[in-house]
DNA sequence: CTAAAGTGTCAAATAATTGGACACAAATGT
DNA sequence: ACATTTGTGTCCAATTATTTGACACTTTAG
């Protein structure tokens, strides 16, 4: 099954002709840039999938800080579109920096073609889940009720709600998603 | 301002003695363990805001898998606890791997005493975010609505709710909290 | 041991959600 | 090109949720 439409942003014409070999039978449109300038008009003309960026763009500069600008640039503008990372230079320190400002995947070069498909098929996977808006309601009422200690006037006044609200929400779901053993934190006495 | 309670696992005594110094002076409460395997139960003790875990146990074993496997281990049972790991061996793929497992950061030894800190209280901070009820709400609708071309319809139909209420929804707030810059002309039209 | 804060539960007023309906615009198939 | 399907905006009345306020009671702190 092919997977719409990647952006890869590379300044190495080489980069580029490699990665639409190695893509050309995952995806249903390949669009390539060699310098990230345009990358939001481009981005609103193709509306990609998935985008496939370079973090080095001027020769002799390899911090990544160019990459990381763009990056967020992108994920700011289009928070939906995941972005994979990709560099020469592999730096720990710049991969989660990377992560932390909404990369969804950092892979160095040399890459293995079966990895890059692989991360970028997951990245489109993860992107695209949708959960319904009672389920994330029940799972942030949960998170905040846990963070309050169990406290629901507490917690209802956090979530913007009243507490009688938060009692029929927590009522109509009894065990949500926990796994693991029955025993909670603070389930100490 | 001290920041709660923070549980630091590693299996060198040495290490252990360095972090608590280092911590003292931020944390009211500093508990360690130079093994994982109680995590659990220390955490369900002592209810630690963050935990701050090395990657490796077995001497001479070095992938991090055992620090891998604990960190979800944690993470499954404890999403709200932010964990941020510790490493000798700074690899990419790893710490891309932590991240996307759950891990709040990623840090390598030798570490910064400056920035561990700093480390620590974002992650801190990033956790103990919460927002209200209808933000988180307002939020993922329009991100739904995005990932639907505008598609009503389907967009009410993969919410779980109604369409005329996806209506009322979006008529409710024409100008959502996007984070933002004002306007980048995205010249797309 | 008080005082303050939180709990569980109720009821009545208010708001939101739903399912159905309708005329019309847009996309789809043949 | 035409007919069919699908989606849009916008109503309505019936149903649910939410809120505000109240009450007796337990827990927590001073």
């Amino acid at each position: 099954m092919k997977h719409g439409t990647i952006l890869v942003i590379d300044d190495n014409p080489a980069i580029l002709t490699a990665v639409k070999i190695c893509l050309a039978c995952t995806f249903e449109r390949i669009v390539t840039l060699d310098s990230p300038e345009k990358v939001l008009v481009t981005i609103a003309q193709e509306n990609p999938t998935v985008i496939l960026l370079d973090m080095n763009f001027s020769l002799g500069v390899n911090s990544g800080q160019e990459g990381m600008m763009w990056l967020s640039v992108i994920h700011r503008k289009h928070p939906d579109i995941p972005i994979v990372l990709i560099t020469a230079y592999a730096d720990v320190k710049l991969a989660v920096r990377a992560l932390k400002n909404g990369a969804a995947d950092f892979v160095t070069k040399p890459w293995d073609n079966d990895e890059l498909i692989r991360v970028l098929k997951d990245a489109i996977d993860k992107a695209g889940e949708i959960i319904p808006l009672d389920q994330l309601e029940t799972e942030h009422v949960r998170k905040v009720l846990n963070k309050c200690d169990g406290n629901m006037k507490k917690a209802a006044d956090l979530l913007g709600i009243s507490r009688q609200t938060l009692y029929n929400k927590v009522k109509a779901s009894p065990l949500p998603p926990l796994r693991g053993e029955g025993k909670l934190r603070g389930e100490g006495e």
